[in-house]
DNA sequence: GAATATAATCTGTTCAGCAGAACATCTGTC
DNA sequence: GACAGATGTTCTGCTGAACAGATTATATTC
């Protein structure tokens, strides 16, 4: 279960105590991870998400992609014709609004995505290797609402950490 | 508690349970937080993580900092020439080892290290704003009990995710 | 039909990770 | 004690990705 194991670490050891660092290391070693198991394919682990994506029906734009997995646009256009040449996936003119482009995973393409999620799961298990199955279920729940949450922000919109302290700091 | 809010997910969509996403948007978002929080010092959140690494007893060097906050050791070099320049901190050759240089806050630095630490925790409420509290105390219990796990792995070994599949697809 | 807005692409800049070299210092062996 | 090799820091050059801005094609609004 979820219970503090602080006898790992030293008294004044502010910095593993930190969450921002421990979402860091786990985030950097899922990172390496997936990069080993995505191997050759263009983009690696953000390949692996944009194929997920590509998979989605309705289908969805480039612009909805980049935003969803937090890449640049202009990023989105070349990993989208490195994934297009390996034919995984193709880019579409969406019917409905020609200005957009549809993303749509080839056969091919969901060929290897399912050959991929085998290699992806490792990937999770290597970075939860200390939790057992329980703690590995709750860990994936919290984080999925997080996100999900966080997700469905306005991506534009500042996240206010200062205003209050400030505030009271400045009579 | 940690309960499965799958009802806000649509059925095909494989990228939102995916818990390389779920990792990406959270950290994502904590950057974005974070740096809002951090403010004008120099290099953000990883400037308020170095300033915690050298804060701690006995001192440590750059090298070390570097390996356990994840940053290259060359970007370390001017990180530090940052830190000190705005007077947070202070390097000194290790008197056991004059090759490597123990990194020491300022008084300056703890001081701004305990603004900053109020402020980092609101960056951390706004990325698990829609857990309570009970669910995030089990969030960063987990998350902590991860990367003290991956810490204490060998950084240059690989991770070994591909071996038992390719084995048992290669007869 | 003209003005404005949006999706994708292209260009240029900046920052960080990475590899390799240089330099100082330490460790181990003779 | 002298020497060879290993290690910590810094510097240089390269690459990948974020970001801002301009361009083009298409939609929407008036």
């Amino acid at each position: 279960m979820a219970i503090a194991r602080s006898h790992d670490l030293a008294e004044g050891d502010t910095l593993r105590r930190d969450f921002g660092w421990a979402l860091g290391v786990v985030f950097r070693a899922y990172l390496k991870a997936a990069n080993e198991a995505t191997g050759t394919l263009p983009g690696g682990p953000r390949g692996h998400q944009v194929l997920e994506a590509a998979t989605r029906q309705p289908p969805v734009s480039q612009s909805v992609i980049a935003q969803e997995i937090g890449i640049d646009r202009t990023v989105m256009t070349y990993l989208l014709d490195d994934l297009e040449r390996e034919g995984l996936l193709t880019r579409r003119p969406d019917p409905a609004d020609r200005r957009s482009r549809q993303v749509v995973a080839t056969d091919k393409g969901v060929q290897r995505l399912e050959h991929l999620r085998a290699l992806i799961a490792r990937a999770q298990d290597y970075v939860l290797q200390d939790l057992d199955e329980t703690d590995r279920t709750a860990l994936r729940c919290l984080m999925q609402r997080s996100a999900l949450k966080l997700d469905s922000l306005d991506p534009t919109a500042p996240c206010n950490v200062i205003q209050d302290i400030t505030d009271s700091n400045c009579p």
